[in-house]
DNA sequence: TAACTAAAATTGGTTGACAACTTATGTCAC
DNA sequence: GTGACATAAGTTGTCAACCAATTTTAGTTA
């Protein structure tokens, strides 16, 4: 399933590392297209490839026939690629971020919004019976709440948290143990709940569902954890204030 | 400043209506990467770098071999390309995230994280007597408060808001209409607030200290604003329950 | 000194060729 | 038939050479 690093990434990460290494600040023009291709030991095309992707990350800009520029400061060059992300550090972002979603969507909420989580959550029930492992419809409830909000900057950070999610690692690891649909009727539960709150407009309520609900997550996937694994970051998930 | 679209943006985008026109579902495969460069009347490479642009979406996924692959549902597809973020929304989410953020931030801090936010708004200070719109201090506070929660995934969140931030178009026309430095006095003296807060491990006292703080932001920049302004998106940042 | 022109530098893009890998097809032994 | 193996076909990955489009620099001229 996890393949290794797709080639531009490795040699994206390589000129990240040239880049630090010459000390430019920002605004620098950098090498060029073709001696970054040259110190790299790969093709112009090659090359692009890695520039492309730094462009996206706006850690440079290009400038047609003038050259590269160095856009942000070199102090996010050169973190790892796949720092792979804990699945209680995850959750724990999500607890905070989404139970304040939550309670704001309960003032924002319109009554097609509720319509379409019930659908979610229908299709959830669906996805329980049927015993697969396809978790679209949870991952849709949670999108909708943010979508609720009205506000595009939460819908994209809720997306981001879920992106995350899938691609992690120990998350992949840890979902191989989810038999048990007992844990996935809980969180249906626990969705009703949400939903009940957000359609009584109740923000108090639907702030604290939503926390339950992220809490009883972390307990399941505590108890499936494997605490000698050196990963293991359930550590980082102290019970907070509520 | 601004300016037009990469190319490779542009056939992005064209690429996603290729692809939603022809109907795929999740886990199909695609088009081959020639057949793109021929339906989108481009080379190979102009091609591959859509193509690039689309997996770093996650949209789809290349397999060396065997073919392109859709990865995501299509429903994320036809998103314009450059949805510009109004401030105001993006205060809202700031406001969100940001005040429970601090809340937490006041459970975990530690002396070390005390001390470098005190440089931060060292170096704040100095920004507004040099008059200059130099807001690396400021940026530098809130994303101390975010480290100090020793989460990473909280840490990316309040980074990429930034990030918007600075991307934003109508941020930058608004950023232009601040010369009163007294606007910025106020800020520092909020983030003082915040400091004196977290200091005391105060998590209610630093969360109600944040969300003062961006609400100060917020009518300062309405204040500012010019409601006349089509994209004007102040009415979105309703005054919501504290 | 100023304005215009030419040249150089640089990114943008195309194409053909081949390598590397995956998938489909066919063949042969049993 | 069936399985194992070999072969071929299909596809992405990469390079190199070439030219276009744009910007920057240098030079020249009035």
């Amino acid at each position: 399933m996890r393949k290794g690093l797709r080639r531009y990434q490795e040699l994206a990460h390589e000129l990240k590392i040239l880049i630090q290494q010459k000390g430019y600040k920002v605004g620098d023009r950098i090498l060029t297209e073709r001696q970054i291709a040259e110190a790299l030991n790969v093709g112009r095309s090659a090359a692009r490839e890695a520039i492309l992707m730094l462009e996206i990350e706006d850690l440079v800009e290009v400038r047609k026939g003038s050259g590269i520029y160095l856009v942000s400061d070199s102090n996010r060059l050169a973190r790892p690629i796949v720092d792979d992300i804990g699945p209680f550090e995850l959750l724990q972002a999500r607890q905070l971020l989404e139970s304040s979603i939550a309670g704001f969507a309960a003032v924002t909420v319109t009554k097609n919004d509720i319509v379409r989580m019930r659908e979610a959550l229908e299709m959830e029930r669906k996805g329980i019976e049927a015993k697969n492992n396809d978790y679209s419809g949870d991952e849709l409830f949670h999108r909708l709440i943010a979508e609720a909000t009205q506000n595009s900057v939460l819908v994209d950070m809720v997306s981001e948290l879920w992106r995350k999610r899938d691609q992690s690692l120990m998350w992949a690891r840890l979902h191989e143990r989810i038999f048990d649909t007992d844990y996935r009727e809980q969180w249906l539960k626990d969705h009703e709940d949400i939903l009940s709150a957000l359609q009584l407009k109740d923000a108090e309520g639907a702030r604290q569902a939503m926390w339950t609900h992220l809490e009883n997550v972390r307990d399941t996937l505590m108890e499936l954890s494997d605490v000698e694994d050196p990963h293991f970051d359930g550590y980082l998930f102290s019970n907070t204030a509520n």
